[in-house]
RNA sequence: CGGGGUGUGGCUCAGGUGGUAGAGCGCUUGCUUCGGGAGCAAGAGGCCGGAGGUUCAAGUCCUCUCACUCCGACCA
């Protein structure tokens, strides 16, 4: 592996002197985003649509494969609609925004722009569903939802961001949990295979599940900064919502029951874990797999006799299959190679007039700076060959560093320690009792992130209060 | 929602004690350049976040607002 090469970007904050502004500064430099003119809301520039557009076709590709169908549900809700499930409105009341005129005139009933769209599907379902023949209802959708939060950041939190959402209803109980483990693996796969991004997948305790859920699981993804950030959830709902909206059907023996329900989402935070899990001091680093651009060919010396023209086969040879630019602009070719490499392009080619002789172009990874030669005739397979080394390496590295960073700890010094000392995960063992999670976020920060799906014969006591634990716990500061 | 910071060309910022706006980068045009952010020349571009006030005179002083940003409590 090639040392950390020196920093090329003067413009990006380094990553030691302030993660935040780091952040900040790749997301507004490469492009991805603009702020726009309502707090909180921000601009999804081309280059950062690219990047949402690849995650959406990629996973939608995924939920298709696994019998779903998109819908789109409108993006008012009537305030009535949301109250009917108790647990649902108390946890999403504090932050909807509401529609209550219509032009000048005073709406009868106000309308909520939709944080979340279970009761409008569950409304949906009620109407649909009749017979056991009409289950399973496996729908998605690719919408926007708007959560009015106080403090905002690109990408992490923003007052509207992008999402899918998917709403299934079953038959059994059996059935809708087996779905929600699906669709977590889904989510679990396509971090891995696309995102290049390790995940641990696990339960949430009973004070993190999502509002109305009866059972919550997530993949919780590290950041670079050791910070954990909640990378998709599924939830079980058991026939919770059914009840409340009078989702019935009528099974095979003609006797009326409530439907079991899921939903499970993904947003363009995802996109936020990209860059704060690849990136480095010189800006994005993108998996090729989404990557807008995966290719950057970058003539040099381009005035010169068929340095152009050998640039143009280029792209055309390896355009037919992979996502190509050819950057013939009358910029330096020194100005080209930074701008490329903040904006996380994964692979580079050099093409000049000492190639052209040679029969040869120069390759230049984004991930360690390696730079090889290849002879151009056999450009098509060293490219693919190296993209798919690229990804394999950027999944590598990721789950080297998170593995690195989970720390176990035996006893409530030693985890209050290591929080304080040490950026990370805590792996440690819990009582189950929610005023020892309750204590542990009051006095160090770190929340319970999840209950990890592969436990040890327990006999471990609770890092908090000493009893004995009756499961482990991933633990950590979180986005 | 509490605490701090910042608002002046597209961007980053200068503009002690009030006197009618400047630099660098970027942008436009031309020529020369091109293997890690090129050089020269000539240009374009600003009612200084907004509203009041003090004054002969306000980026500059006072009051109030708005926005953005960072740090904490709540959340995908």
């Amino acid at each position: 592996m090639a040392k950390q090469k020196e920093k090329l970007v003067a413009e990006i904050t380094a990553m030691e002197t302030d993660f935040t502004q780091w952040y900040t500064d790749v997301v507004l430099k490469a492009e991805l985003i603009d702020y726009s003119a309502v707090k909180g809301c921000m601009i999804l520039r081309p280059y950062g649509f690219a990047i949402w557009e690849n995650i959406q076709s990629d996973l939608d590709r995924r939920f298709k494969d696994t019998g779903h169908e998109n819908v789109a549900m409108p993006m008012f809700i009537p305030e009535s609609l949301l109250q009917k499930e108790k647990d649902h409105v108390e946890g999403f009341a504090p932050e909807v925004a509401w529609v209550t005129h219509g032009g000048s005139e005073a709406l009868a009933e106000r309308l909520c722009i939709r944080p979340t769209s279970e009761t409008l599907f569950c409304d949906h379902y009620a109407k649909i569903i009749q017979s056991w023949r009409d289950l399973p209802k496996l729908y998605n959708q690719w919408v926007s939802v708007v959560r009015w939060e106080k403090t905002t950041r690109p990408f992490l939190r923003s007052t509207e961001f992008y999402w899918q959402e998917g709403h299934t209803a079953h038959a059994t109980e059996a059935e809708a949990r087996e779905e929600t483990l699906r669709m977590l693996e889904v989510y679990a796969d396509f971090y891995r295979d696309a995102l290049a991004i390790p995940v641990i997948r696990g339960r949430k305790t009973e004070s993190e599940k999502f509002a109305g859920a009866e059972e919550t699981y997530t993949v919780e993804a590290m950041m670079h900064d050791g910070k954990a950030l909640q990378s998709a959830t599924s939830h079980y709902f058991g026939d919770g919502f059914a009840k409340a909206f009078e989702i019935q059907y009528s099974d095979r023996n003609n006797q009326l029951q409530y439907v079991h329900q899921t939903s499970w989402g993904l947003s363009t935070r995802s996109i936020g874990a990209l860059i704060m899990v690849h990136g480095d001091d010189s800006g994005l680093v993108l998996p090729p797999r989404i990557a807008p651009i995966q290719v950057m060919i970058v003539p040099v010396a381009m005035h010169k006799d068929g340095v152009l023209e050998k640039a143009r086969a280029m792209k055309d040879r390896l355009g037919r299959s992979l996502r190509v630019r050819l950057d013939d602009s009358d910029r330096m070719p020194g100005w080209k190679f930074s701008e490329y490499e903040m904006k996380g392009v994964p692979l580079r080619l050099e093409i000049g007039p000492r190639d052209l002789a040679a029969g040869q172009c120069v390759a230049v990874r984004r991930d360690t700076g390696e730079k090889t030669v290849l002879p151009l005739d056999q450009l098509e397979q060293s490219v693919r060959d190296l993209l798919d080394d690229i990804h394999d390496n950027l999944y590598a590295k990721a789950l080297k560093r998170m593995n690195e960073r989970i720390w176990s700890a035996a006893g409530w010094d030693e985890f209050s320690r290591i929080i304080a000392e040490k950026p990370g995960f805590i792996r440690a063992p819990w009582c189950g009792n929610e005023a020892c999670e309750a204590k542990i976020k009051e006095e160090t920060g770190a929340t319970s992130r999840c209950i990890p799906f592969d436990q040890p014969e327990q006999n471990g006591s609770c890092v908090c209060c000493g009893k004995p634990a009756v499961t482990d716990v991933i633990w950590g500061k979180a986005y």
